[in-house]
DNA sequence: ATGTAC
């Protein structure tokens, strides 16, 4: 990116003043060297979704962002129902809530490492992934729709886990104001056989070991200590998340020229809030949000069945669960009034402060936890939330970022000689997709350790702990 | 991300 065309406020935060049909400032956070690395092609997205009517305070780019279908990946825009304020398809993403969760196991890495390869086959065995796999849950008609309405907490009830988790996760398991009368049977269809599934692409399931603590109190709120395992899912709502931001974005396209809405790219294709199709898109939108929580339910599920068979005097608790491709109605105070917002994150996680009323008691004293996935071979990171000014909405990244496009890291890796680099440094991969793994291989992403620093720089989360991974099930 | 093109 072009430096000269921003302002530079300070260490990590830059800004594109308003020109044009812009009517606020585009802030993008990073430091120096993330800044340049990024496409010319962000900064101009990250303009277009400022110029979009009733959004709030600016248009907000976190330190992993690369450009997106309309909207950056790593973008975050709040708009105002009451001022013309609109809800964008482009603004979610296609992979609706996708989002990761952490599992505290109570063992160390000796223990598993004693059962290192043993543990990584069943868990390949028992955790359906890649395009198109299935898990033997089949669901329709009425079951169908009550996970739409119902999320983790539907998951809970038919036996997928404990009360106990709902509390860790983000809406407390439940999205409120889902509709299924507004998702496509299409839809529907295409997630009939594909709940509790990884899927493809960057998802995985990982048994990680806590490699450096950053803050020993924080991580002990939280459960972390060096040395422990945790396991960790990235995956998100498959199919039917997938189908209706395809066919919303298709339909908010006319529905923006209805509501004589200029669009500088066809690619921001947004409605009014309150409007019938973003009703729809609502009620649609958050009925996927419940399909991404019951399906990392599930999946959390199935990996405490695995671990159960090595370690039955060790359950695994839920540390917490974020999505990352969301909106969400949130009160946030802007020039002194609080106001209800819809924040579109899009490749961004929140990142709740301290106190906050929306997280569980036993989080309130640290903030919210912040879930990054790294790459395959270097790890990630667990951060908390600050809430300190409120910036980018109480918004933070979501991981490393892709360096190299998928197309690149296929001419320059094979998938065996990655698996076989990678099990040497002690990370033993299993994927149905040598493909799948050479598209993934750590190279092609970003240094997620700077990615994380500059968040923590520029003040939207603080790093606690440092995850290496030990097993890697990809999709 | 995605029944990797309807």
């Amino acid at each position: 990116m072009d430096t000269s065309r921003l302002t530079r406020i300070d260490e990590t935060s830059w800004q594109i003043e308003p020109s044009g049909a812009m009517r606020v400032p585009g802030i993008i956070y990073g430091d120096e060297t993330l800044i340049r690395a990024m496409d010319d092609k962000v900064a101009e997205q990250t303009a277009n979704v400022a110029s979009l009517p009733g959004i709030v305070k600016g248009a907000y780019v976190m330190p992993d962002a690369h450009w997106g279908y309309g909207f950056p990946i790593g973008g975050v825009a709040a708009f105002d129902p009451n001022e013309g304020g609109v809800v964008s398809a482009g603004g979610v993403g296609f992979d609706v809530s996708c989002g990761v969760r952490t599992l505290l196991t109570g063992l160390t890495v000796p223990e598993v490492r004693r059962v290192q390869e043993r543990l990584a086959d069943a868990l390949m065995s028992s955790i359906p992934a890649g395009v198109g796999s299935h898990s033997g849950i089949t669901l329709q008609g009425r079951e169908m729709d009550a996970m739409l309405r119902g999320g983790a907490a539907w998951a809970v009830e038919k036996g997928w886990g404990g009360a106990e988790d709902l509390a860790r996760i983000e809406e407390r398991g439940r999205m409120e104001g889902a509709d299924p009368d507004c998702v496509s049977e299409r839809a529907k269809k295409r997630q009939r056989r594909e709940m509790g599934t990884l899927g493809s692409g960057n998802h995985y399931l990982e048994v990680q070991a806590v490699e450096t603590l950053y803050d020993p109190d924080t991580a002990a709120v939280l459960g972390l200590a060096e040395g422990d395992v945790v396991v960790t899912i990235h995956c998100g709502s498959r199919g039917l998340g997938h189908q209706i931001g395809t066919e919303f974005l298709r339909d908010m396209l006319p529905a923006a020229a209805e509501a004589g809405i200029h669009l500088p790219d066809r690619e921001l294709a947004c409605a009014p809030i309150h409007s019938p199709i973003g009703e729809r898109y609502l009620g649609a939108m958050r009925s996927a949000i419940n399909c991404a929580l019951a399906n990392r339910q599930i999946l959390g599920e199935f990996a405490r069945e695995v671990f159960a068979r090595f370690f039955p005097d060790h359950p695994l608790d839920l540390l917490y669960d974020v999505s990352h491709n969301t909106c969400k109605v949130e009160t946030h105070t802007v020039d002194g009034r609080p106001r209800r917002l819809f924040v579109h994150r899009k490749g961004a996680t929140r990142a709740f402060g301290p106190a906050h009323a929306d997280l569980p008691e036993a989080l309130r004293g640290v903030g919210q936890p912040v879930l990054i996935g790294g790459s395959m071979g270097t790890g990630s990171h667990i951060l908390v939330g600050t809430g300190a000014g409120d910036k980018a909405f109480s918004s933070a990244c979501h991981g490393a970022g892709r360096a190299m496009s998928r197309r690149a890291a296929l001419k320059r890796w094979r998938g065996r000689q990655v698996v076989d680099e990678l099990a040497e440094r002690g990370i033993l991969i299993r994927s149905p997709s040598m493909r799948g793994v050479a598209e993934e291989a750590p190279g092609a992403y970003k240094d997620v350790d700077q990615v994380v620093i500059a968040a923590e720089r520029a003040g939207l989360a603080r790093r606690v702990a440092h995850l290496r991974p030990l097993i890697c099930v990809k999709g």
